[in-house]
DNA sequence: ATCCAGGAACTGT
DNA sequence: ACAGTTCATGGA
């Protein structure tokens, strides 16, 4: 990670493939998104950190990218946990000169690396939030999926309205393992989609699941087995959250609709193509499935 | 109306 | 092992 403190702000280094703008563009992909806004060029968001609440404005000051405070946090280790959050959220660690190399020669991703270089794949580094999402995003459309998480962070999450606008927090793993199914119902949650949150917030609140559990394991056929062994993931939302949370760049939902219908576009098809047709296109992406998910993704918002 | 949506568990064979 | 059914509701 690199990055220098400044009291007030703290100055991010990203890696040269980075383009905030285009990261922006997938970040407002929703109007109805609770957890961060956008407003000038500048994106704002509320995180919890070391149980201190911390607001910072992010923008774009070539070659870094600056988090100025509006609110918080006290302490220079409180500024390293922001500086690392932002790193992770921006996928930073990854080197994307490789994907590029090998989308240079690639008929599906030479297009979609040219319209959209510098796009980070913007992650969810709280797992308990990216097997929510998930969850909630399974087999719905993403406006209702949205609206959803709307209501649940706002119900269930921790709020505060400044200037008129209001920021979130994502609700507390604690808090939601407390709850009863029809707490969620009475949001238009389906009875299995609220078994399976709260049992999940359960298992993290229990210690029986955690982010760093799943890091240790040795490979990509451990994690995912591990995730899958729990109630309401399957194979799709296993391949998600290691993409969007777990950083697997090998991470490929190929059972994933928005794919298969990115893929029908790009390809000129009149048919959405099958899965055998998709595990020959990622192995063609060896070890950069997810990125090519998420441009193809991107590439169905214009 | 009808079909589909960034699926997964359950049931029956 | 594998295919069919159910869950739930909003969008197009």
């Amino acid at each position: 990670m690199n990055w220098s403190d400044h009291e007030l702000y703290i100055e991010i280094f990203p890696p040269k493939e980075f383009d905030f703008s285009q990261c922006l563009v997938f970040l407002a992909r929703s109007d109805q998104e609770i957890l961060h806004q956008i407003e000038g060029g500048c994106l704002f968001k509320l995180i919890k950190v070391d149980g201190e609440l911390v607001l910072f404005k992010l923008k774009s000051t070539p070659p870094s990218i600056r988090a100025e405070f509006l609110i918080g946090p006290q302490s220079t280790n409180a500024r390293e946990k922001v500086a690392a959050y932002i790193w992770e959220w921006f996928d930073f660690d990854q080197d994307l000169r490789s994907f590029y190399h090998l989308a240079a020669n690639d008929n599906v991703l030479r297009q979609v690396c040219d319209d959209y270089y510098g796009l980070r794949m913007m992650g969810i580094p709280d797992l308990f939030e990216a097997l929510t999402w998930a969850i909630i995003g399974q087999q719905i459309n993403l406006t209702f999926a949205y609206t959803l998480k709307r209501r649940f962070v706002e119900h269930f999450g921790e709020c505060m309205t400044i200037e008129g606008k209001t920021f979130c927090v994502f609700p507390e793993v604690e808090k939601i393992a407390s709850l009863h199914v029809d707490a969620l119902r009475k949001l238009q949650f389906s009875s299995r989609k609220a078994e399976y949150i709260i049992g999940i917030a359960q298992a993290i609140n229990d210690g029986e699941l955690s982010k760093d559990m799943l890091l240790q394991k040795q490979d990509y056929q451990q994690v995912h087995a591990s995730l899958v062994s729990i109630r309401g993931v399957g194979a799709w939302t296993a391949d998600y959250v290691m993409m969007k949370c777990l950083h697997y760049s090998s991470a490929f939902p190929v059972a994933d609709v928005g794919l298969h219908n990115a893929l029908k576009k790009q390809l000129g098809l009149d048919e959405k193509p099958t899965i055998e047709e998709i595990r020959v296109l990622g192995t063609e992406w060896e070890g950069w499935q997810a990125y090519a998910t998420f441009y193809l993704w991107r590439s169905l918002y214009e």
